[in-house]
Parts: structure tokens; C-alpha cells; sequence
DNA sequence: GATTTATTCAACAATAGCGAACAAATGACG
DNA sequence: CGTCATTTGTTCGCTATTGTTGAATAAATC
């Protein structure tokens, strides 16, 4: 989920914005931490990289790191989508649609 | 994936198709303990349900201990085949179709 | 009791997740 | 000018949960 926040948001990718992304897709909670943590792993992984931006003019506040998914990232991505999609062929869409 | 697998096995479900299924959609090797150990832990949660199973004559071999997937584990999957399919919205397909 | 089919166990590695500490900018204000 | 409060982001240390494996155990059939 983290890498495909990754890939939503383009030139606008840090940890800010990517916890903002997931608390709003999963509806719930999603501490800073967490999401730098997983960063981490991913760049050790080859699966991202990252690069240190300029601190934006009027803005204050430390600099951003901004993340890229590389194409090694995306193609374990896209295997994972596949075998989703695959998997849940099988899966009623949804309960609701009652009346 | 594990509670997918379930889902598409029916009434088939217990641990060696499961593994069957989740090796050939993935892949790549899935030992036998992790499923029991991700049954487990799923059960432990409530969202699947065991029973075992009578042994079927003219075979041999242990029961089987079959499991179903709660109207819980139902929900959860949704949620996070909803998550997933708009985190995805905006990902290339598949690289692939270059001539 | 050998063979087959399946499950359980014990241990370890990796990932998820959190709260608090730290870092580096800006803008006030004396 | 300094230095300090504020803002925005990142890093750290640690616990909990999941993933994974190989070997042991169980319960059937012949």
C-alpha cells in the first residue's frame, strides 16, 4: 500500500503526505512511524529511492525526502496485483445493494 | 490471500490446497507450517471457523480439518480488496504490449 | 507395522506499528 | 542582529504481529 501511495502521488512524495493518503483510504489510524519504517525497508529492498528536496520558501519546517518507486518496485506491484485479482475473481462484491 | 484461497476452495477448504492454490497463484514455494500457523492465528481472530473432517475410506491419512470463512473475515476482506482497488486506480496495467 | 495424508510444534526472521526525540527551516521581537 | 518559539518533517528505539521453515507427530489404510 505504501508503494502504490507512492506511485498516487507523483512529485509529491513523502512521508507527510503518504500517511495522509493511507489513514484516508483505510479509514483509520496510521502513525508517521510506521510509514518511515516500511520507507526504510523498501529503499533497503531496492524497491524505492529517495532524494533529499530544498525547503520550500515561506513554509518553515525541516526539508522533505521525497520517494520514487523504482521499476523493480513496480513490477512486484503489478505481480501482486495480479495474483490479488486472480485470487478474489471468486469474491462477492459486496453484501450491501439490499433494497 | 490465505482467507481468498478459503473462499474460492469451498468446501474443499483445509490446509494442503490451500497451499496448493497459494503456490500455484504465486508462484513460488509456500511450506505447509505457515499456512497452519496463518489458519491459526486467523481463527484466533475469528475470522474463519474449523471442523474436522471424517476420514473418507479407500484413502488413508489423517483427517482433514476443514475451515470456513466468518461473515467477520467476509468484511475484512472487502475492506481490503475496496483499499486496494482505489490505491490502484492510478497504476499501469502491465508494462507489457510493445508490439 | 509400513505407507500415506495431514496437522502440530518450536524456533527464528521480517514486517507492522507506535510514541517520543530530534532536526532544520521560518519569522518574531527585544 | 541574535536567539527563541513555531512549524514541518524525519529518525530512533522498542514491542507486537506475521511470515516462514524443518522436523515431529497423528491418524487413517492395507
Amino acid at each position: 500500500m505504501v508503494l502504490l501511495a507512492l506511485i498516487r502521488l507523483g512529485d509529491e512524495a513523502y512521508g507527510v503526505p503518504v500517511a495522509r493518503e493511507l489513514r484516508a483510504i483505510r479509514g483509520r489510524e496510521v502513525a508517521l512511524g510506521s510509514i518511515y519504517a516500511a520507507l526504510e525497508r523498501l529503499e533497503g529492498k531496492g524497491l524505492v529511492t529517495s532524494s533529499l528536496g530544498e525547503p520550500t520558501p515561506e513554509r518553515g519546517g525541516r526539508a522533505r525526502r521525497f520517494f520514487r518507486v523504482t521499476k523493480e518496485g513496480l513490477r512486484q506491484v503489478q505481480a501482486t496485483r495480479r495474483a490479488l485479482t486472480t485470487l478474489w475473481r471468486s469474491l462477492p462484491e459486496h453484501e450491501g445493494g439490499k433494497a
